[in-house]
RNA sequence: GGGCCUGUAGCUCAGCUGGUUAGAGCGUUCGGUUUACAUCCGAAAGGUCCCUGGUUCGAUCCCAGGCAGGCCCACCA
């Protein structure tokens, strides 16, 4: 045996081990209890971050824990294709060769994307065996390959067969940068200081921080019960405005706060939800003057054309000759909704889009946690889910961007003469309505130049993975990232008649960061109990957010980022995955526990040396194989201080299997750690190496050889390697019999 | 504006349904080559458990209020 663990080493030794005997690919038919974890996808071409190190520890230790406890423990890895931030990516790369997607048809764009995404691909995957971690290669799935959209679509077809998806104009958040909708779980509200702009319509004042919007406006509004506009609520205003003689009735709606600004609001339906709302109850007309170009629409007269900031400038230039602007509140401080990501701005524009109706699926989503069918730890998220689910408005799954599964729907041009298509010919970008380009193009030049299409609202279309026929174009939208991965459950399993879906689903646990409790979490137990009836998984456990070591949020900007690869090389792997375990007990963020990985790579010199010296005095005293296997603890007399380790290594896989049933990872850990060092080596090893009486000291030895096999068992779970790795040489220096310590029994007491 | 979480040793964190000297790792101090391990062994110092009040025989743990930090949700133009 080696005098120190190298663990660059004997990690790859392990690894091949582990692979060679395919420890974990999972059998359906084993006739045991499945036991099934679906590892939450990290993105497809991204590297690991600490984050991914913490799931990845948790998940391996229940799925190891559970193999060795008997079950047919299955562990579904998979990697996302994460389609708004690869896109991201993927652009900024083309930007740098002076290329943008606008240089592409989409067909082209995608098999690029494809090919980027599938070249970075290996890392993630690489760094995911390197954590040792227990997953079922043979079960691997990608987002995007054709199983992944093979349900994606299915569930789609059902959907629209049932009635729960519609096309609307609704307002979205929309990104000019990105030229995509956002849902409202990837915006963010913002604070900043704007001016805003006390604006005389005729008689009455109204407060806005955008009079630009104030070209699509088609109401006042004031509340009901102020006095002040009592007089004009029904009648018309007739007023001189920037774009000539206007005219806008003053309606009443208990939207509005008298006591904000002068308590009169302007409703612009097109470019605000609130808005847009009154407009519903009041039946007002929804005026769009801004377009998905950012650029100001046709409707908007003499302004059309210009960018959104500029025409802001023009009008309250115009204002001011009019002699319409009141005054200027320069230091008004609101919030505005951005990108989360990027904090960008965000516009809220009318665009026609898909959604589903949320209502029926809410209603399962939360019955299945209010009955504890899905139990969420910690209990107190609960809230959060019941909360954001409740809250929960029909849901835009459309996103304009390419990288993703596109929704599977196809537009007859001949039915449809109205929809807009923009594509390139011969380089040259093309924009306008398909009736008119009919004439000019080819509809197959159309086809396959094809960059983005808009179909109306009341569009007729064909659902179909394939095109339907030769008059058709297709949908260029494609589904939200948590419309796809909302079904990742179903997906990777196989639904609907596999026989891995009929003997592993419902999932056992679902393991993964509380920051995508609402966006990721509710979707998957829509889908499920939609779909199946149950809901995917039986446990929710959510970790905490691990913080740079100063206890801030990691950011590029600070320079307090982490790389896991560092530790892992520097301590090895399972002091890192030990000390991350360790280093959070409930959920909460925590910083990044540096000490406890150094702590656990402590550890595992400690155990690699206790090992060492076992085989030393087993040979000293000339123990045979036959000695050793043929011991029984329990037959220790009673009053030693050997039976007494043995009651206390009892107890241990008594602690270590209730702790960690409970979801309490690092009191498991902590169990077994000072049992191993404290009572083992400090107290016992160094007590039985001194006992005079050689037979007291062979039955000491036996005891010793057997507990310490034992502990490697009950620690596997948390530290895979090292104990494999020491389970290795005891079986070469006969100590023990059989073969890979991750396909052994747990200790029976 | 609503809601959630956190505040325990120098640092990072445990402390399960309230009960004798409040724990761990790291750090600090002192002392150690005894059949493995200095990534080790032995010992020690270090805490008004954020503050105030309440419930209780008894509170770090329960309740109320406050202070401080973090997060989520929300339509105030």
């Amino acid at each position: 045996m080696d005098k120190r663990y190298d663990h660059k080493v004997k990690e790859a030794e392990v690894l091949k081990k582990w692979e060679d005997a395919k420890a974990f690919t999972a059998d359906p038919k084993s006739g045991k209890k499945p036991y099934t974890i679906i590892l939450p996808p990290p993105n497809a071409s991204g590297k690991m971050h600490v984050g991914n190190v913490l799931m990845i520890a948790i998940e391996d230790l229940l799925i190891r824990w559970k193999r060795m406890k008997g079950y047919e423990a299955l562990w579904v890895p998979g990697t996302d294709h994460a389609g708004f931030e690869s896109q991201t990516t993927f652009e900024r790369e083309l930007r740098v060769k002076g290329k943008s997607r606008f240089d592409y048809d989409r067909d082209t764009f995608y098999k690029m994307m494809m090919e980027f995404v599938l070249s970075n691909k290996g890392q993630i995957e690489e760094q995911i065996r390197s954590m040792g971690a227990s997953v079922d290669w043979t079960r691997y799935t990608f987002t995007l390959e054709e199983k992944s959209i093979n349900t994606v679509v299915n569930t789609f077809k059902k959907m629209v067969n049932e009635g729960l998806i519609y096309r609307s104009d609704y307002v979205v958040n929309y990104s000019f940068k990105y030229g995509t909708t956002f849902s409202d779980a990837e915006t963010v509200m913002k604070e900043q200081t704007d001016p805003l702009y006390y604006i005389k319509y005729g008689p009455l004042t109204v407060a806005t921080v955008r009079p630009e919007t104030k070209l699509g406006d088609t109401a006042l509004a004031v509340n009901p019960r102020d006095e002040r506009y009592k007089d004009y609520v029904g009648k018309e205003i007739v007023f001189e405005d920037v774009t000539g003689l206007n005219r806008l009735k003053v309606i009443a709606d208990e939207y509005v706060d008298s006591a904000f600004g002068t308590g009169v609001l302007k409703v612009t339906p097109a470019h605000s939800k609130d808005d847009y709302e009154i407009g519903l109850r009041h039946g007002l007309e929804i005026k769009q003057v801004i377009g998905t170009d950012g650029k100001m629409t046709s409707l908007a007269g003499k302004y059309a054309g210009m960018k959104v900031l500029d025409c802001r400038a023009q009008i309250v230039e115009d204002l001011k000759k009019l002699g319409s602007l009141e005054k200027i509140d320069e230091s008004y401080v609101h919030t505005v909704p951005v990108d989360y990501r990027t904090e960008d701005y965000i516009e809220q524009l009318v665009i026609p889009n898909w959604f589903v109706r949320v209502e029926e699926l809410k209603k399962m989503a939360l019955d299945v946690v209010k009955n504890g069918d899905v139990r969420i730890f910690p209990k107190w998220q609960e809230i959060t889910y019941t909360r954001w689910v409740e809250n929960m408005r029909d849901w835009a799954i459309s996103r304009q961007i390419v990288w993703g599964i596109r929704v599977p729907a196809w537009y007859n041009v001949d039915e449809n003469p109205d929809i807009t298509v923009t594509f390139l010919a011969e380089g040259e970008v093309v924009r306008g309505q398909v009736s008119d380009l009919l004439r000019r193009y080819d509809l197959k030049e159309i086809s396959s130049g094809l960059q983005s299409l808009t179909a109306p609202n009341n569009a007729n279309y064909v659902i179909s993975k394939e095109s339907p026929g030769d008059r058709y174009l297709p949908e260029t939208d494609t589904f939200d990232t948590w419309f796809s991965s909302g079904q990742w459950p179903l997906i990777t399993l196989g639904y609907p008649d596999s026989e891995d879906f009929k003997y592993f689903y419902p999932t056992d646990v679902l393991e993964t960061g509380w920051e995508i409790i609402t966006r990721w979490v509710s979707r998957m137990i829509m889908f499920g109990c939609y779909l199946t009836g149950k809901a995917p998984f039986r446990d929710v456990y959510l970790h905490g957010r691990v913080m740079a070591i100063d206890g801030k949020k990691m950011s590029k900007s600070l320079g307090n980022v982490i790389n896991p690869e560092e530790y892992q090389a520097e301590f090895g792997t399972d002091a890192l995955r030990m000390g991350m375990i360790s280093g959070t007990a409930n959920g909460k963020d925590f910083a990044f526990p540096r000490d406890k990985v150094l702590a656990y790579r402590n550890f595992s010199n400690k155990i690699w040396n206790m090992a060492r010296f076992l085989i030393m005095l087993v040979n000293e005293e000339g123990l045979t194989k036959k000695d050793l296997q043929d011991f029984k603890p329990w037959n220790l007399q009673r009053g030693t201080t050997d039976l007494e380790m043995y009651e206390g290594f009892k107890k241990l896989v008594n602690n270590v299997d209730k702790s960690l049933g409970k979801y309490r990872f690092s009191d498991a850990g902590d169990f077994i750690y000072h049992f191993m060092w404290d009572e083992l080596a400090s107290k016992y090893i160094e007590e039985v190496k001194v006992r005079e009486n050689r037979e007291d000291k062979i039955n000491g030895l036996k005891n010793l050889a057997y507990i310490f096999s034992n502990c490697l068992k009950v620690l596997h779970p948390f530290m895979p390697f090292i104990t494999e790795a020491v389970w290795g040489e005891l079986i070469k220096e006969g100590l023990i019999k059989g073969r890979l310590l991750a396909k052994t029994e747990w200790p029976g007491v």
